[in-house]
DNA sequence: GCGATCCTTCGGCCGCTGCCGAAGCGTCCG
DNA sequence: CGGACGCTTCGGCAGCGGCCGAAGGATCGC
């Protein structure tokens, strides 16, 4: 008996984290994790490797159904494939240990700042901010934690006020819980937190910074949110 | 920039992934899956590997936090290191593509067939058996699908009934949703389906199919989860 | 004590896979 | 039309990591 004939008909975990096992291939889906396309170029300078190199994990990734990508002139566009991936990877970072260094130089000090301030994490908010625009809406009485996280009747009332309408049942849970990799503690993730992200984007309550995953609360943003969810949501 | 120094501080996916991108060490995960402890040597033959392939393969799953080990005279028993890492396997099992061949010989047919129709997954129930479990509750109120999953009122005085009191609460969720391999839909996790399935084994329900994860269920169980889910919980 | 069993360490083999650069193709823009 | 740019294919190199068997330590049962 071997390992390649145990459990026919099995999952074929190892395949699978294969995929993720590679340095550069995980460098990719962590920076995808922000939500939008990256074309091909911009994930191999991102990640450090040559265009060549890049081609080929991409290859893999796609072939195999984590991402999806699109053609667009001589771009190369990829982005996740859907929320179930998101949400995985989102769970493999939040177990995974730490690298070692932190960043020195003033610039990239800067930057981990932003990004723990706030940011996006595949389609919600994340980072210091969606913590505690979170745990605004639990003090709120929006979010109900007993029995597995759910959206109680005020918490569906605030999010009409906002003209936010309850996203129609799919697959995917209305609202999850996504451990925060700065914060360490959750936030609001699923259909819900991705409606609420958008309608801060729309609103123009947050705003990318250049073009980062990481992004600034304006002051409409610090009016509209201390007006809804009171000062704790807006003190990071 | 190389993917060394990309992100110091971040998440080292590639780490965690790495470890479960080996065939045997895969295996070993979802052989531990079940729940229980085993010994070297049994995820050794299980996996068709030599002894001292496994003792490295085991020094790495231990080392980084996966498994958790006891000692006991000459055995080295092994066990998943808790729910949450249990978890992390389910979901990538969930949504690995499946091996190739699907098995042959009689005896791996039944073998499949026990799998399929009841087993343990981590410490809760799966299989037909645990999806029909978890829609009987449904239909009956005890579980609330609508804004992520809950416990109903129901559903806690039903627990009650058989002596379960709720789990306190900790970091873990009371109830939770794990995609079925076999049956491609939802069976009931989280420290409520770990009581559940605690009870039943107490209650002499269910009993092991010898050692394996499959599991039988008894005409005590037939008769007590039809009287208290209807006799749709044990059509399987 | 003695053999059987479980586990561990070590050395050596081998195959997989990630990397790059060069060359070439298609697309865009001036 | 011509140059710049994004992407792809190919060949070759190098290193990592999994595998085994042999030998040895520890524990158990007789």
């Amino acid at each position: 008996m071997n390992s390649h004939d145990t459990h026919p008909g099995g999952p074929d975990l190892a395949a699978l984290a294969a995929l993720l096992a590679d340095a550069t291939r995980a460098g990719f889906c962590l920076a995808l994790l922000d939500g939008r396309a990256w074309t091909a170029i911009e994930l191999a300078r991102h990640a450090g490797v040559a265009a060549s190199t890049a081609t080929g994990h991409l290859n893999r990734l796609v072939g195999s159904g984590l991402l999806t990508q699109e053609r667009q002139g001589r771009h190369r566009y990829v982005r996740l494939a859907d929320p179930d991936t998101a949400e995985l990877i989102e769970k493999l970072a939040s177990m995974a240990p730490r690298r070692a260094d932190p960043p020195r130089s003033l610039p990239a000090v800067n930057r981990s700042r932003a990004l723990a301030r706030a940011r996006t994490c595949y389609d919600h908010l994340a980072g210091a901010l969606g913590v505690a625009i979170t745990e605004a809406m639990t003090d709120r009485g929006m979010l109900d934690w007993e029995q597995g996280l759910a959206l109680t009747g005020d918490g569906t009332a605030w999010l009409a006020e906002l003209g936010i309408a309850l996203p129609p049942a799919t697959r995917r849970p209305p609202v999850r819980s996504c451990l925060d990799w700065t914060e360490r503690r959750p936030h609001l993730a699923g259909a819900v937190g991705a409606a609420l992200c958008r309608h801060a984007f729309d609103a123009g309550w947050i705003t990318r910074i250049g073009t980062s995953r990481a992004v600034a609360l304006t002051d409409a943003g610090k009016h509209a949110l201390t007006d809804r969810l009171g000062p704790a949501a807006v003190e990071t």
